[in-house]
DNA sequence: TATGAATGAGGGTTCATTCAT
DNA sequence: GATGAATGAACCCTCATTCAT
């Protein structure tokens, strides 16, 4: 039984909420992070473009929250799921669904803006939030390792595989569904969760 | 032997191949394309700011423009490879060693530079170079669909799974590469092209 | 004996004689009133930034009746000197002294605050303040006109001197202090007071 | 004979030049710098606003080079005045009749402009023109010792004075020019400068 | 009365595009 | 054809002012 570090919860005013969703709903569409005006957010959040510099400094800086903020929450989603009994299949199939009615995380959205950031700038934020990111790297790394661990006892995942290569596929699967969808986006046609499942459990099958 | 519809080879002058492979170069830092100014590409090509505009009438077309040319010469490889004995597993082997080496396909290039093309875009340059794309589009559908017949032939690929889902593993085995390239750009380590071959190998085998 | 006219005494509420000071130590550090925000004037006055709106309708207002309420003081100071015996050098040393250790007057921060008007905004201020203004005017003239009627009397200065010369060499002797104490802002060393004293007295001497 | 030490004179663009003369125009109207919008340079000096960023850095750049412009240009007209017989009085007179006409120095505006600059910036001004600002400095410390040499020669400025004294009447009376110029701005009526002249006649004499 | 969260008009700056050379 | 100086529309951010508590 693998303890679970306590970890503080954060704290989002109601204000930096809105601003987060305002985010992601624009970022849903397909806009890139630099075709994004403040003016948008804050018309999305409804609330004032001036309020926005009152809870963040920057518009890379709300970009940068946003992304923790959803992380966070996707993360605790995840955990949370690590107390009863874990099946990859039946996770990832419940996490699709959820996905796909954009109530957990925004996925296509996340894809996007973690996109749109460039390496100068990543490497900017992870040392203004070094911390918040360090923690949820650690976060998800146990995660993933419980996740894993349990798929090979109850013969989900072949035992010769190593943590490496079922991230790589679980990391892939997420991101060619949102690459299809940002190039499909026009076309209305969503790449099928049964598709990502499927191939999932034929990369990780014995 | 399937026979391979003529196309008309696009003819680039040296100036617009320059232009290109500036902006590929560029891409290939991890830079966004809102980031990458038109002076910047003008620098990185070697000519003049104005006389970019003398080649193509925007900024956005430079990368439309270049991702097309991009995906012609792959294409153009993918279809070499299938005059002689076609595998899978040896031709995605070769694809990305030359992948590696950057010599065939900025792919992490062309997938920062396509990422960052909004849906309205997509659209409007859709009905620009909708003959080119359209053509593009064919002879990738062509391709895949012998590459994907081939594999079922010589035992790659389970008979039992569609165009559909071989089309999805390959293109999440790509992005997934090239998401976690992004996401770990600051840190040198690129994902071993070993775990891509072996991904797809997993998900198609029978 | 001159007699003095009466005026009514400007009354200040606690609030407002805080707004002033604040004003007065963050115009002392050489900076300029534009830069100087309303939320810097509040915290210097340790009062909250609304607070200032239920005095002053705005924060040019604030800078207006600042100057006001300086003058003003400066003012009552010199008519007090004019009860004794009179004698310009006397008084401008007593005067000088009280300079140096802002007591009286913070004439740097003053002629960085006036300085800080535009010619516009005078004219605005001047119909909005007019009475207190023309008040001030009349006393600083009649204030004037005795120092000098005195100074000619005891042989401080030339007789032959019109007012409008004794006044020019007075505003000049300060404006120099204060322009060269706000050129040497950062070197540390003031315009030595015996410097203006000097130059008043062989500018004036018969 | 003071050997004049040979200095390279400053070269400006077309652009510069209507920069810096929009500037004072602007300046001498009593408009404080940071009233004074980019735009308001821009259309003074008839060039596009982006243009001025073509030039210069910021707007603090242009008005960092137009001061030092302006002092560069007084400075070579005293410096030539030095080559023939030097009379205080007159050059002093001739210096004067050219600033009422504006066609040396604009005088008022660099007074507003100079004190338009916090000492913050003053501090970062100076290390960005360490070289020319020194070299100005040399120069007018130079010019100023000929001129008070001369003149002590030639029975203008008692013998007893000392350089210190007499750079602080010059100084004080164009600040207190140009500051009674800006106080009485809205009334038209500007300081005389004879008065001026009796001011530094009267105050070095012997 | 006192406050500070919320606001949006306004300004400095960037950069895609044009056009005279 | 090739160039880069000139341009101004557009955008991020500031901060004076308001008003609900």
């Amino acid at each position: 039984m693998v303890s679970r570090m306590k970890y503080e919860p954060l704290r989002y005013s109601p204000k930096e909420v809105a601003a987060f969703d305002g985010l992601f709903r624009l970022a849903a569409t397909g806009k890139q992070f630099s075709n994004i005006k403040v003016q948008d957010i804050a018309t999305a959040a409804g609330i004032g473009k001036g309020t926005l510099y009152e809870y963040f400094s920057s518009k890379e800086e709300i970009l940068a929250c946003a992304v923790l903020y959803a992380l966070d929450r996707a993360l605790s989603w995840l955990e949370d799921q690590l107390q009863g009994e874990i099946s990859l299949y039946r996770t990832l199939e419940t996490f699709l669904d959820m996905l796909e009615k954009e109530q957990l995380l925004p996925v296509t959205a996340l894809t996007v803006l973690i996109s749109s950031v460039s390496g100068q700038q990543k490497q900017e934020l992870k040392q203004q939030y070094q911390n918040r990111m360090q923690e949820i790297f650690r976060r998800m790394q146990l995660c993933e390792k419980q996740f894993f661990e349990a798929g090979r006892r109850n013969g989900e995942i072949d035992p010769a595989l190593d943590d490496s290569f079922c991230e790589y596929v679980i990391v892939s699967s997420l991101f060619g569904m949102a690459g299809r969808n940002l190039c499909a986006h026009q076309q209305g046609r969503k790449t099928e969760w049964k598709l990502v499942q499927q191939m999932v459990f034929r990369a990780l099958r014995p």
